[in-house]
DNA sequence: GCCGTTTTCGGCCCGACTGTTTTCAGTCG
């Protein structure tokens, strides 16, 4: 860098963290002190510090020797010596962690030091799983701001995840309907894509009883939500672009068709807007294909594999309402925050007739996984609410299980006789995550071919947004499914939402089962049920393939009929 | 490390706010 070009403000800059690295490194607290003052003082300084001289330089406070030495040395030389020594012994990611608001040199050290969480993605990770309440300092507050500070930075990267924008969508939607205007989403949001750039709608403006100016207007004013930036509105929380585009009535059918499919759609049904000719309907017929629901609109859809789902296969996506109880869920045995009766509880409320309790594992030790007594207790406990429920004539059961790790050299990680106590055993890869595919196909591979595994976990470990998951070859591993008669999970959380929808098209073919597991922490968790079964549809999941839209006995039969 | 004299080393220490404590620690502006 042409050291001429640094300014007061990225000096300034490199002073300040020069302060917080020292500070960290647990310097002299005085020197410390003394830098970050200087740096405080130096922002004042409006003329540009090269011209400055020796006497003046005398003249601002907090600026001794040392810090216009190393000032000196950035203007001559582009850089700062003492900096890049504690840069050198300092992981990048705790500096990161450095510029999340609400965390400062101590709470970092202490993360980094005593939790060894040395990344962003790591720290991340750790807040959902409740890890850091259990420091020192911190509590259930600290972490979910430091929680909601790091999704504002990945945010930044102009995605946001769909649950994310979701609960704004439905307030507008609610708006709009209950104005009676005729109006659609547009785009990805359209689309239930598991990240979305923007919420897009159209508006058919002949629905408006009043001006398109006055109607913007009025939009602004109901929602405080919505906020004016450079380019037109963003959701306020989230920083999300909001989209409104009008059209007159004959114009609204045409751009909402082709405005909701994905362009990759529109090209594999070789559609140009010279074929359109009224309605969606018949527009598609005449190109040959069946009415695709605008969610489905992507381009790995194909004619064979709308001919594979059959007639009407529209009637038989899976919904919300199919779905008729939940397996892959965590109690306080590891390291959910209900306890397994809350939970159990919550998912009767719900109108489920069964919950499947499937904590982590006992080589999970960062998420207190369960020893084997601690597995055998919690059986009993499972075994007492469910005679309390014969009992009652209640027709709602927990149905045991775990959520047991894949060790590295593809090994569950209870003996057999404790398995094959279980009604039902999930298989996830949670250590060593950097791997070849080599590797992660002969974990993967052989934990599928574990008799006692019932579902392969979220089958690449990806965070969307946050963290690539370890690459795998799905198609070997539904086969391998199929060969082997486990399900596949569709974890639904929304920073997961793994299994991959592009992938599942395969798995549908090959008819294996599809389990849209919450992977619940807490009874809000829940919910997310909801997202899994978004992406499901997608992919136009028949309920027939989906594992827990089973009803208690259907899926009583089918786990014991795996042993 | 900076400062200000008690000229050679001892004292330095914003204030509000939040959250985690049970009287304080850490962060921010």
């Amino acid at each position: 860098m042409e050291s001429r070009n640094l300014s007061n403000d990225s000096i300034v800059k490199a002073i300040g963290l020069y302060a917080k690295l020292a500070e960290l490194h647990e310097e002299n607290p005085f020197k410390v002190k003394a830098f970050n003052s200087a740096a405080f003082n130096l922002k004042k300084v409006r003329q540009p510090f090269c011209e400055l001289s020796d006497q003046q330089w005398k003249t601002i406070p907090g600026a001794g020797k040392s810090v216009v030495d190393s000032i000196k040395e950035m203007l001559e030389t582009g850089s700062f010596l003492a900096l890049n020594n504690l840069f050198a012994q300092t992981p990048e990611g705790v500096v990161a962690m450095l510029k999340i608001k609400g965390l400062g040199p101590k709470k970092v050290s202490l993360i980094w030091r005593d939790l060894g969480i040395d990344t962003v993605e790591l720290l991340f990770e750790a807040c959902r799983e409740n890890r850091l309440v259990e420091a020192k300092g911190f509590g259930v507050k600290t972490q979910q701001e430091i929680l909601k500070n790091i999704e504002f930075g990945f945010a930044s990267g102009g995605f946001w995840h769909y649950a994310k924008v979701w609960p704004y969508a439905e307030a507008v939607k609610e708006y709009l309907n209950e104005h009676n205007f005729r109006w659609t989403f547009l785009g990805d949001y359209s689309r239930q894509l598991e990240v979305v750039n923007s919420l897009e709608l159209l508006i058919d403006e002949q629905s408006l009883l009043i001006p398109w100016t006055a109607f913007i207007a009025e939009l602004r004013a109901s929602f405080d939500f919505i906020d004016d930036a450079e380019d037109g509105m963003v959701i306020a929380d989230t920083g999300t672009p909001l989209r409104f585009y009008s059209a007159v009535t004959s114009e609204f059918l045409r751009i909402k068709f082709e405005q909701t499919s994905s362009s990759g759609f529109l090209s594999t049904i070789n559609y140009s807007n010279e074929k359109w000719i009224g309605n969606e309907q018949e527009t598609l017929t005449n190109l040959g294909w069946p009415w695709v629901p605008a969610f489905m609109r992507e381009g790995e859809v194909s004619l064979d594999y709308l001919n594979h789902l059959g007639a009407d296969f529209t009637n038989r996506i899976i919904q919300v309402r199919d779905l008729r109880g939940c397996l892959h869920n965590h109690t306080t045995y590891s390291d959910g925050l209900n306890t397994l009766f809350e939970m159990a509880d919550y998912a009767q409320q719900l109108g489920l007739q069964y919950f499947g309790v499937c904590d982590h594992s006992q080589s999970a030790t960062y998420a207190n996984g369960l020893r084997e007594d601690q597995l055998l207790k919690q059986l009993d406990e499972i075994s007492m609410y469910n005679q309390r429920m014969i009992a009652e004539g209640k027709s709602f059961r927990i149905l045991s299980g775990i959520e047991s790790d894949i060790l590295g050299n593809g090994d569950l990680d209870y003996p057999d006789e404790i398995l094959e106590q279980l009604d039902l055993v999930v298989a996830s890869i949670h250590s060593n995550l950097s791997m070849t595919e080599e590797k992660s196909m002969s974990r993967l591979l052989s934990a599928i071919e574990n008799p006692y595994t019932t579902i392969l976990g979220h089958m690449t470990g990806r965070l969307l947004l946050l963290r690539q998951g370890y690459p795998v070859n799905h198609r070997k591993i539904i086969d391998a499914c199929v060969a082997n008669g486990v399900a596949i999970e569709l974890n639904a959380h929304p920073y997961r939402l793994d299994i991959d929808w592009r992938e599942l098209y395969y798995a549908v073919e090959k008819g294996v089962m599809i389990s849209i597991n919450p992977d619940a922490h807490q009874v809000e968790g829940f919910q997310d049920m909801y997202f899994g079964t978004l992406i499901a549809q997608k992919v136009g999941i028949p309920k027939k393939n989906v594992l827990n839209a089973m009803d208690l006995n259907e899926i009583t039969r089918y786990l014991r009929d795996r042993k």
